[in-house]
DNA sequence: GCGCCGGCGATAATTAAGTTCTCAAATTTG
DNA sequence: CAAATTTGAGAACTTAATTATCGCCGGCGC
């Protein structure tokens, strides 16, 4: 971590200040550089094996030999394999998080923002149906391991889990303030229970082949309506 | 759970045919008794260490040590540990169906029983919050490794869900027919979000030490509402 | 230029857990 | 009672994670 001053830093010292700290910011990069490029390359490597082989785990070994690196080097950016699947997890979050900011953006309504997120987190959600599709990006089965981590590193994961959290309350916030869902409401926990919901919902409709898919394909949309309306009749008792 | 008939089973040898099964049914009791004691020795050590060690993890070897038996008789009854875990939840899933369904008998009408079930089974998946608690009878934190056994062997786990996922049927299905909640909605898969979201919810609160807990207790009225109604506006858009 | 040091690959050692195996004692069964 | 089975105690095997060892190489301080 601690990095070395470069060596033409006494003819900096005549610079504006500003310049200094970019020049030491940027002093970090050489060694830095190379670290994250053998980060990435294990990343990438788990990543392969994880849509590739249809097998979820993998192993520490696996990793290391297609990532054409050494298990010395794992653990030196590593503290231990729990590490990089946090690491994984963090990244397919983030990442989920971007692609549904871009894609709730698309509607000009609120409600239809919140609605949107629901439909679209199911989607992504559920795994690869079947049929070959090229590459899905760098979001495994997200909900796959999720559970996992959860369990293993409630605290780790859920700080992972932040960034859809904050998206997701976000919405409700923006819905909130325009009156289309009700006051009142804790949004923080709200995001919690809504994203598990669609997650594992889409989880079991993927494992049990889903009993008879009946209608055209929207189970999410069944969501939606529960989510939106609950399940009671509108009637007070 | 079989009952071994008395001793003087060999004199029944002129009754009714209906009998023969009977005894042949019998005939398996002396070995099936003792194995079933080996098995629930192992289920009970197991249990003990769940809610004793701290540590929701236990490995085979403490089992069989606690249990007083040995590995080898471990092996003889069950296919791995796995098949170990599956029993224990199964009986905590059972026990805890059973518990409810008591619960929820104190109501009269459909919709408190639908409000007293979300209400009980939020509090069962609550791990004893800290105070000692003598015992908490058959039900170790229940949420705690349903999650796990879900990701790891999801056939086998929802299999033991069933009893309370068609409890929870049963309960909507009445509500339903009372008129209580809207119908057209597939209760099936309701009670599996249902329950999959108390009791994350249930566990959440327990892992965050539940970011300040104001109301006085009830969380649980939060996602009955949250239920019931939804989040939406009870005006149409 | 030269030797030292940290980073790295290769690989063996260690640890932990689950699972299987062996053999003799004990118990059940005929 | 004798054969058959079950059981106990523990060693052995397996897989995976994690750690340690050794030697090489490239930069860098003198």
């Amino acid at each position: 971590m601690a990095t070395n001053e470069p060596a033409a830093g006494a003819s900096a010292s005549d610079r504006p200040a500003s310049w200094r700290e970019l020049a030491v910011a940027r002093s970090l990069d050489p060694a830095r550089l190379r670290a994250e490029k053998r980060v990435q390359g294990f990343l990438d490597a788990a990543l392969d094996l994880m849509n590739s082989d249809s097998a979820k785990e993998f192993t520490v070994q696996e990793v290391v030999e297609r990532s054409g690196q050494s298990l010395r080097s794992f653990y030196q950016y590593f503290a231990g394999k729990h590490e990089l699947l946090l690491a994984l997890f963090e990244e397919s979050v983030r990442s989920t998080a971007e692609q549904l900011q871009v894609l709730i953006a698309e509607e000009d309504d609120a409600l239809d923002r919140l609605r949107r997120f629901t439909l679209e987190y199911y989607r992504i959600c559920r795994p690869t149906p079947k049929g070959k599709s090229k590459k899905q990006g760098p979001t495994p089965a997200l909900g796959e391991f999720a559970q996992q981590l959860l369990t293993e590193h409630p605290k780790e994961a859920s700080l992972a889990y932040v960034p859809l959290v904050t998206l997701l309350e976000q919405v409700l916030d923006d819905a909130a303030a325009a009156g289309a869902i009700r006051t009142g409401l804790d949004h923080s926990r709200i995001a919690g229970v809504v994203l598990q919901a669609i997650s594992f919902n889409a989880f079991s409709a993927t494992i049990s082949g889903s009993s008879v898919r009946p209608d055209g394909g929207d189970a999410a949309e069944e969501l939606w309506g529960l989510l939106l309306h609950g399940i009671g009749t509108g009637k007070p008792a």
